[in-house]
DNA sequence: CTGTCAAGATGTATTACTAATTAATGATTA
DNA sequence: TAATCATTAATTAGTAATACATCTTGACAG
């Protein structure tokens, strides 16, 4: 059930590129509708221009960037970007990232989860249930390990949308992917957690019984304990 | 409101290159798993190893091929791909496209929408009303020009998520864009239609009354009739 | 004021080459 | 025999120098 993390490819020496000038354009050290200077560029980061070329071009794939005789390559406006993207979505929160993202990712999945359930419960396979069981377990297993209950958190969400049988809900996981997984970073130093089993078990068993309200109240319950330890953090650190 | 169509660089003397390729794997020609004969490839499409190279980083990028030294370039597994990409999914529409895919989309837009209606209702702006409100009167003057009408459709969704302050469900119109159009490509062509005005006028309404519920209903309702639309359509063309 | 055309800037494409990576193979050793 | 390590070969990654194509600007003519 594992992927790989980036869908560019990030191999060979100058693997790196493409990472630096996302993320220099994304926290907004190069701000939209700025031309790129492409020969500093390349001194700077010490690649040919060919090399430089085919990381622009994977900016360009992203609606990042766009390159325009006589005028230049330049960043386009932020509302032309594919935040839909995994790696977009990513990069956004390398250093100061924008605390409200968060808060958006939070938005669209409390939107797409509550209806994955609904469909789930009238979908679900015996494969389908049968991986919503493996991620509790795996759930259950994690207890103590961080980086392992991260991990099957994921597993659940994206076993959850697979259920679906709708391809595109399915690639909703980026989106759920990088929020839960900074979710999880923010909350994890907080107090120890209770058990999230039995909460999460709550969905699996009612898209098991094809209920689907319960599926999408239990999902629904799922959210706000998010949202609530969320804020219960934020108010430790100070209120911001 | 116009945008480019493309995300990508399609510019210069073989800038179909990407368009050529994509489109084979997209419709199964070259399917998943297979590896690319980059050379054949090469002296098929008459372009330069650099250029050739320059396609395949934007596929890449979409999450379609990956290159691997010593086992080379293949078409990595649909689940892999970036399905919530506009190219990717505009690229799905080219010949023998899975009728399905269309209720997926329309599935999507159906879980999004009337969430973003309730969205709307709450966080509308008069720039967002007055947006909408254009696009209404687009809608009227469209009366009889199938292009126009689609284009007012468009500009009405459109003005919809943004209206919900969220750039994430803001960037789902390239779900909708595609779906949207291609339904409408599929439906002119059948009887006279109803004039649409005012079921969309009537989701504007409720906004401004910051009736979120009233607003998801109407929604709904727009929704409804789209299906209905598409199945008189298929119905017509022999039940498929 | 408007349309046409030329100049020049800049991205786009080509070519030919070298370097890096890694699957597969075969040799060496425990 | 079985495990490990070095070699090889295939293929992508990267470099560099040069030529091509196209877009924008602005001058000029109508």
């Amino acid at each position: 059930m594992r992927r790989a993390l980036t869908t560019y490819a990030r191999r060979g020496l100058h693997g790196q590129t493409v990472e630096v000038i996302a993320r220099r354009i994304l926290a907004g050290e190069i701000a939209p509708g700025a031309t790129l200077d492409i020969t500093a560029l390349q001194a700077e980061l010490d690649v040919s221009l060919t090399a430089l070329r085919e990381a622009l071009k994977v900016l360009a794939a992203k609606g990042i960037v766009d390159a325009r005789q006589k005028r230049g390559t330049f960043v386009r406006p932020r509302a032309d970007w594919n935040l839909l993207d995994g790696d977009v979505i990513r990069w956004q929160f390398a250093e100061g990232a924008d605390p409200r993202l968060l808060d958006k990712l939070h938005e669209v999945r409390s939107i797409i989860e509550p209806a994955a359930v609904r469909l789930a419960a009238g979908r679900a396979t015996d494969d389908d249930l049968a991986a919503l069981d493996g991620a509790l377990d795996e759930m259950a297993a994690a207890k103590g390990r961080p980086a392992a209950a991260v991990a099957a958190d994921l597993s659940f969400h994206r076993a959850l949308l697979a259920a679906t049988h709708n391809e595109l809900l399915e690639r909703m996981e980026v989106v759920m992917e990088t929020g839960l997984a900074e979710r999880d970073r923010l909350v994890h130093g907080g107090e120890p957690h209770d058990d999230p089993v039995p909460s999460h078990r709550a969905v699996v068993d009612a898209i098991r019984a094809r209920d689907a309200t319960a599926a999408e109240t239990a999902m629904r319950g799922l959210l706000e304990k998010a949202v609530r330890d969320v804020e219960k953090v934020r108010g430790q650190k100070g209120n911001r």
